[in-house]
DNA sequence: AATATTTTTTAGGGTAATCTAAATTAATAT
DNA sequence: ATATTAATTTAGATTACCCTAAAAAATATT
């Protein structure tokens, strides 16, 4: 059984280490958990002795499939907790993060499966993140920025990458949801500025909000 | 902010101190949080520091309305989780306690108060226990256990007072659950055992179970 | 009332998670 | 190749919660 504090630290090492097949360096693991490098050190020979994680000294941190699968069911309750807080509780996207860092360290299976079929077995979050399924499982379909697409082209909307709630207002108010078609009509070659309709609205936007917003074509 | 261990003895002083006016004594605490005295003697001075309850030395400790106030929005949660559990996501009644537990320390009104309104603002918990409102009322109704009851009187079940798994299990068996009509056909004054019919099916129960069943005539 | 018993508190320690400061190792620059 | 800088680890301290053992206060017994 991990503590509150160890399933932070692998959830962290798990998203830092997403993609990457880099280890994941002390000093980048401590800044994403807010603390020192010499707590990190600490902690991830705790959880190196629990063989979730991978260690050398000075080199950095790999997690193991123990800790990948420990990692995932983490998420997977974050994303049920927070598919049901909007769907069920009526919460507004932004407000969601807070309460389902909460939730997610819940311990019980038996709640989470049944909060899966409660929801209908979601495939994404309200984010339009992937749900990992009772097994672990990912479904990942292939995503792409908006600011990466060319005028004409159109996707659907998957996610949006910053959590920073000033951002997550913004998109809500020009509808960029998940889910939701998305195309774009024209880009200004000069600083990347586009031209979009989402759904039936148009909204002209910057690079930094477009990169933000994913799609799959 | 009260940290979670924090707000278990608070509920435990609470809960102790229900009905009757005595102070709620070090040992008697101990007991109920399953640790020693030592410890209790230390929770209770930080508890008295942050004014929750009145504590004096070799006496005992009195909660103080600020710890009312606290000690009735952790039931509140509790009985609403406990309520979310059992009507939404199908736990039987006796596998509730645990995860709610858990589950009344997430920090959030806001949660708390869409839970509730998600519900429908139940009055009662699946134990029949009440729920207090957002303002921390309690509505209680006058209950009695059925072992009170002479011959021929009748009740609705409000709640079980034993929350033994064991017992839980059989009560369920015999259909003993809140809002059911009890009736007493008859009392055997050897043993204090009776014959009673809950809707329609008769059992025979002893006095340890009778005195578990609370109703309202 | 004096003594014995029980209850409660105090004293002193242990573990988990954090910190600062110092020491060590690795990387970079001259 | 060596010296400087940056990253990481170790050492030692702190806080929250828990413990055991000893001391103090309250209660019960003779």
């Amino acid at each position: 059984m991990l503590s509150l504090t160890e399933e932070n630290y692998l959830k962290a090492i798990y998203h830092l280490s997403e993609g990457g097949a880099k280890p994941v360096l002390t000093n980048e693991l401590a800044e994403a958990m807010c603390t020192k490098a010499a707590s990190t050190t600490d902690m991830i020979k705790k959880l190196s002795a629990k063989a979730l994680i991978s260690y050398e000294k000075y080199y950095g941190v790999n997690v193991s499939n123990q800790g990948k699968q420990a990692a995932l069911l983490i998420i997977r309750k974050h994303r049920l907790w927070e598919t049901f807080l909007v769907q069920k509780l009526n919460f507004t996207w932004d407000e969601v993060h807070e309460v389902a860092e909460q939730l997610e360290h819940i311990q019980s299976i038996h709640l989470i499966d049944k909060l899966d079929e409660f929801l209908d077995f979601p495939k994404m979050d309200p984010h339009g993140d992937p749900i990992p399924d009772k097994k672990g499982q990912l479904k990942l379909l292939p995503q792409i920025g908006v600011d990466q697409l060319k005028a004409g082209y159109e996707g659907i909307i998957l996610a949006v990458k910053d959590s920073d709630s000033s951002l997550l207002k913004y998109l809500d108010k020009i509808g960029a949801k998940p889910g939701r078609r998305i195309k774009v009509i024209a880009r200004e070659e000069y600083d990347d500025s586009m031209e979009i309709v989402i759904e039936d609205k148009t909204v002209f936007v910057s690079k930094d909000v477009s990169k933000n917003i994913l799609v799959t074509i």
